[in-house]
Formats: C-alpha cells, sequence, structure tokens
DNA sequence: TTGAAAGCGGTACCAG
DNA sequence: CTGGTACCGCTTTCAA
C-alpha cells in the first residue's frame, strides 16, 4: 500500500544509476538519448512516482501553501480560497486550508506546528492585532482583508473606507440622513476603515454621526439581527442602515421581515457583500461587492512570486488595495422626488 | 527564514547525541531527568522544532489527511470538511482540501500527483463512477455521500431513499397525488436512491409516477429553477414538488417567487439539505436534513482509525449509514381538511 | 555521458 | 542510560 517502488528499483530495472534517473526525470544534465528512453520506459512500467517527501528534504520546498481563514464556512472566504487555489494548482503548488475559527490561539498554534510543517508560504486573514505576531512568522506571508497598516508586511485589502464612504453618499444623495450603521470590532482595518468612510461621508454633507446610530458588535447574523431591532424600536429610527459585512446585512434583512417593514420604502438597506439572502429578496438589497476571487487571487500571485524571485526588489512590501464596486438596486428609497 | 536550526545543534549545545535528543523529545527510551532537563532546556533556547519532513521520511506518515470534495463553496461539503477538520485536529493530523470541481479530470489529476505526495489518507466524495478508480487507489480513502454499492469500500452515506421516501409521503398523506421530483443526474447513488425513495412511496400509496413530473438534471440552482417553470407553466401543473439537493430547491423557492406563486399554499414544496433561502422565505421551507458535519466526523473517525489500527478487523468493509430527518415546516399545504 | 558517494534531518538499532 | 551509525529516497557535486 502506498508508495512501494523507488528510484533506485527504477535504476536497477533500467541497469543505469540512481544519478541518472535522478538526471532523466529532472533534465537537468544532459543524458544520451538511449539511456533517456531506457529509463522513461522503466519509470512508466513500474508507474514510478518520485517521493515528495524526500524531495523536499533537499529542495526544502514542499510546493504546499497555507491559506489560513476565520471560518471556512463564510462564502466570502471560501472564495478567497477558490481564488488562491486557482492560481497554486496552475503554479504547481497545493494549498492546504487551515480554520482558525477567528481565534487567536487556534492561530497561534497553527503556526507554532507549521514551523516545522513545511510549506512554503502561507496566504493568512489573521486574527491576531499585534504586528509582532505576524513578523514572527519566519515564513513568506502574505496578508488578506486584515492588514496591519505601516507594518511593510505584504497585503491584499479592499477600499473599505471608499466602499462604506460610497455606500454612505448613496444614502444621503438619495435624501437620508438618519444613516445607521451596524458594524464589528472596532480593533481590525476592516472595521475601523469602514465605519471611517461611513463617518467621513457623514462629516462631508454635514450630518453629525449620532451614537444612537452607530451600532458595534460581532461580525454576525445575530448582531445585524438584534441591532436592527433596537434601532427600528428606537425613539428615532433611522430611515436608512448599513449593514457593514455579509452576516449583518443578512441579520437586518431577516429583522426587518419580522417588523413587517418593507426595504425599500419603510427602510433603505445596503451590505457589505453579496449574499444569497440580499440576492433574493425583493427589492434585491444594494451591496458593496468586494473582490473576494480576486483577493485569493493577487495574494497567491504576490506569494509565489515572492518564493520564486529571490533577488529583484522583493524588499519592496507590496500592499495591493483593490477597489469595490457598489450595486445598486432597489434598497434604497429616494426621499428627494417625494419618492 | 524557516527552518534552521537542527537536531545537531542542539545534542552539540547540550552536550549529548543527537540520538539523545531524539530520545528526550519522543519519550521513546528511558533518559535521565539531568540530561533531559538539559535537553529540554536547549531545545527551548533554541526554539527547535523537529522537521516533518525528515520524520516523515523515516516514519513514512505525514500526519496529514487528503479531503476531497467536488465544491469547496457548496456548503454542503464545507460542512463535512469543517466536520473533517475538527476529527483530525483532535487526533494531530491535518487536513488539505482538494476541489474537484465534480471533474472526473482532476479528481484522477489529484490522485495521480498524490500518489507521491504523502497523505497518510483520503476522505472522497468522488466524482468517478467507476469502482475501478476507487481500488486503484493505493492508499486508505473513505468515501463519503457517494458511494459504489458491493464494492467493500469504506464509507459514510446517508440515507437517501428514506429521506426522500419520508418527504414524499408527507406529501401524500397531506393529500398529495401531483407530486413532482426535480432531481440530478441518475448516474450515482446520491441520485438513484433518491428518486427510488420518491418512486417507492408513491406507489406504495398507489399514484403511478408521471413521466412529466419528472425533472432530472445538473444539481444546481439554475436547474431547479429552469424545471419549477416547466412544471407550473406545464398543461397539468404538480401540487407539490420534491427539490432534491440544496441547489435545486433554492431555484425553486425563486422560480416560484417570480412565478407570482405561494409557497404552501398555492404550491407544496420540500427541499433536501438546509439552505439559507429555504430557511429565510415564509413560510419556511420543509428539508430533508442531512447530518453534514456528523458525515465529516464519521469518516474521518473511521479512516484514523485505520491509518492507525492495523491489525484488528480491518478487513471488515465498514459502511456507515446515517439517517436524515425530515424537518417540517409550513411549505406543505393540507389539502385533505379542506385546507 | 555516467556512476559513486556525500548528505538533507531525523529515528532506531546495536554496543558500551 | 547514552553514543555511534546505518539508513529513509532523493539530488547533487566530483570523478571517471
Amino acid at each position: 500500500m502506498g508508495q512501494k517502488i523507488t528510484i533506485k528499483e527504477v535504476a536497477k530495472q533500467a541497469n543505469v544509476s540512481v544519478a541518472t534517473v535522478s538526471r532523466v526525470l529532472n533534465g537537468r544534465d544532459r543524458v544520451s538519448k538511449e539511456t533517456k528512453e531506457k529509463v522513461l520506459k522503466v519509470v512508466k512500467e513500474l508507474n514510478y512516482v518520485p517521493n515528495t517527501t524526500a524531495v523536499s528534504m533537499i529542495t526544502k520546498q514542499t510546493q504546499m501553501l497555507a491559506v489560513v481563514v476565520p471560518d471556512i464556512e463564510n462564502p466570502f472566504y471560501t472564495a478567497v480560497i477558490k481564488g488562491a487555489v486557482s492560481v497554486a494548482r496552475q503554479e504547481g503548488y497545493y494549498v492546504f486550508v487551515f480554520s482558525t475559527n477567528d481565534n487567536v490561539k487556534e492561530e497561534s498554534i497553527f503556526f507554532e506546528s507549521a514551523q516545522g510543517r513545511n510549506v512554503d508560504g502561507v496566504i493568512l486573514v489573521g486574527a491576531h492585532k499585534e504586528e509582532a505576531f505576524y513578523k514572527s512568522i519566519n515564513k513568506p506571508v502574505v496578508l488578506v482583508d486584515r492588514y496591519i497598516e505601516e507594518s511593510g508586511l505584504d497585503g491584499v485589502v479592499i477600499n473599505n473606507f471608499r466602499g462604506a464612504y460610497d455606500a454612505t453618499t448613496h444614502f444621503i444623495e438619495n435624501g437620508h440622513r438618519n444613516i445607521a450603521v451596524i458594524i464589528g470590532p472596532q480593533d481590525f482595518n476592516d472595521g475601523t476603515e469602514r465605519y471611517w468612510g461611513y463617518e467621513q461621508a457623514l462629516k462631508d454633507h454635514n450630518i453629525e454621526p449620532v451614537n444612537e446610530y452607530y451600532k458595534e458588535g460581532d461580525w454576525t447574523e445575530k448582531h445585524g439581527y438584534e441591532s436592527t431591532f433596537e434601532l427600528m424600536n428606537g425613539s428615532n429610527p433611522p430611515s436608512a442602515i448599513l449593514g457593514a459585512n455579509n452576516m449583518i446585512c443578512q441579520g437586518a434583512i431577516k429583522a426587518l421581515r419580522d417588523l413587517k417593514l418593507e426595504i425599500g420604502k419603510d427602510i433603505s438597506l445596503i451590505g457589505f457583500d453579496e449574499n444569497d439572502i440580499a440576492e433574493f429578496v425583493e427589492p434585491r438589497v444594494s451591496v458593496v461587492k468586494r473582490p473576494t476571487h480576486e483577493m485569493g487571487v493577487h495574494a497567491t500571485e504576490i506569494l509565489i512570486q515572492k518564493l520564486t524571485k529571490k533577488e529583484s526588489t522583493s524588499t519592496v512590501p507590496k500592499k495591493v488595495t483593490l477597489g469595490c464596486e457598489l450595486l445598486k438596486f432597489g434598497s434604497v428609497r429616494n426621499l428627494r422626488n417625494g419618492g
């Protein structure tokens, strides 16, 4: 069972040395046509496949990449993974997925054991907030989505600020002034940048942010659901809500349904990230679409480039910022045209 | 960068032999307390972690499991993966996810390259239909969801027949006789068993299956959507529809919405597998719930058991069949009580 | 063009 | 209880 025949066996049957077999297989040195064919024939007959573990010992490379995400069941991350996998496969790498449950401890455990375990590089949507952690990883890393500013680390992020800014501005342009935001923790760029975008859009239009309209919590459906209830049952319900990620948005939609409020009429809503529910309801909910797949693609390209081109300008940190797109459907009511 | 210090370095600094260091680390033989502490101290100081590649060369084990699924973006499979990961991690294994796009070719490519690449075992939701393929994999394998009957392979499946039978019976008990089924290809047990369950339930209640009510296609939302349109726009629309997987069910729900048909009133619907949309709509759509997470858990348990207990009754094929549960909500109208 | 041999970083057997 | 050493399967000088 498993790996049986070795290069030695091939060499013996082909009546050559193991060195020659190795040469033929890797095309390194010149080998006479005859011996080459002879070796290849035996390789085929024996169905020989080199043992990658042994190869790794010598090359110090495993051709394996780790993709570490908070939650493998969140469509946002599976899209990133899929993007990463497509590039990796193309370049002859294998991808090894690890889910941390957005837990700092589990993430640490991974990196401790990954120390000896050989992955050539890592694509990481990190749970840690300390720059020190990322710098302690002694393997090439590319950060995705979450990024530590000024850290000099490689990363692929999206313009969260812009996304939130555009969404909020869209509300304002439609005459909304009582705009609430339901958002996740403000301890990472994904959260803070979105809040800043929201806040800046308000300020640019001379609207003072109101504490009552600010709902910070987890990036969960539950938070979206409960916050929406609180907002709408408050003394001064907003006319518009920005749900700052896919789960929160889903929660908001469900809450509005349960509150018997009609989206696009009684309440306006914009979400962050596409999601099944937002796509399903009528009117379809406008969302800030993030290029999830592309994030995985870019990150992997950068990583592999780091892995292969050792020279070059590898000292220059590469932080790629991708734009997002506001997909406008009918979930924002126009308050201006008396609508 | 990467793996630098070796066991040799530790041995030198601790003034012992590499053999001793190895002993301390693996706790194999007895080592004096003093040397043990001495070694451990150096290990800590140097932050030494054994090179797993080297260990694998000797042990012939990598502690890595592959989970091969058709689509990493389908929630059904991510649930299976998560189940597998949880068990694997507990047992000290790492999981390596591979997505085949339900493509026979891609699946083959994986196994060809996995030949030399060392994973200790494989959990597989296969795309291949030939028993020969599965038997040619010279690594311990546990099949999940899709299974080749009489093959003697290990597998974890669910009782598709029962699930479809129960759902169909539920329709019948509510007075339905014109029951349609939208289903995937009939070339694998997941498809055939569900159809048989549907068919048997009809026959057991003296209802003759009608060709018009049978919609075979892909396991996609598109198929669900289009088939629903065809059914409802047909000359003799059914009063009930069984959507035989999550994607088909979602498609059906969207189609019914676009057709302005009210679920549970104008048309009754039951889906297979839980999904966001079915959960969201009102009334919530009844579904046959499959124990997805458990499938991953069981499969991994079986696999690891095969890997560790070499002796024992390992020759006895283990096919585990898990039951499913019909979650009844309000999507089936009772035609009997004049309802 | 080819072969012999020295490792890669560990483990495990055999002495001592 | 500890050290020396022969490998694991392969790549890569160094010679021939």
